[in-house]
DNA sequence: AAAACACATTGACATTATTAGATATGGTTC
DNA sequence: GAACCATATCTAATAATGTCAATGTGTTTT
């Protein structure tokens, strides 16, 4: 938990953008497969795509690959981890 | 606590840049003065300024001037704010 | 009131991020 | 195996952000 601030504002990049904002809405309800997150986007497929591996690299959103799809969900420990994070940087000592 | 997922995003840039992470650091101890933040800082002093506007625009910081010094503080409802907003945005239904 | 000080703003530039079209990959269906 | 489907990657354009030097503004000191 004690790592480079480079590396912990990685994590909050995951939250800086509003089209990431909106997938990890949709997350809340369970896993999703990148055509069903399209279908509800004004997106490219390829910027939907480059916007799941920053969610991933994050740690926030977790893939899992089934035949040609890949379902995405939130992830508990990222997620955590992210909150655990925040709560850190703004807890008053 | 329900806004455009544009102004949620902007919460959470207060948090995307290691130098910004570095200042909510040393404000978790106290209240500081531009000054005091510059002198633990390998940057430029027009730089440290904006980064400041970015965190106050943001909520999490509050500015308080007196004579010629600008005080900056972690903001409690700011804080607040972003936290549960995290909390939220990552909350399974 | 002149000089010094603390901070903000402006303008320019470099870096990084977002975006989409085109193409590649790897799985499925016929 | 040919055609199709879901997704990833590559490339290139555009937009956004971080940075600093120079300058501006308001305050304090001398």
């Amino acid at each position: 938990m004690n790592n480079t601030h480079e590396e912990n504002a990685k994590v909050f990049k995951a939250f800086c953008d509003e089209n990431r904002l909106m997938i990890l809405e949709m997350l809340q309800s369970g896993e999703k497969c990148a055509c069903k997150i399209l279908e509800k986007m004004l997106i490219a497929q390829s910027t939907l795509s480059h916007h799941m591996k920053i969610l991933v690299e994050s740690g926030i959103v977790s893939a899992r690959k089934e035949g040609k799809w890949t379902h995405y969900s939130l992830s508990e420990t990222g997620t955590q981890y992210a909150k655990e994070l925040l709560i850190k940087l703004i807890a008053i000592t």
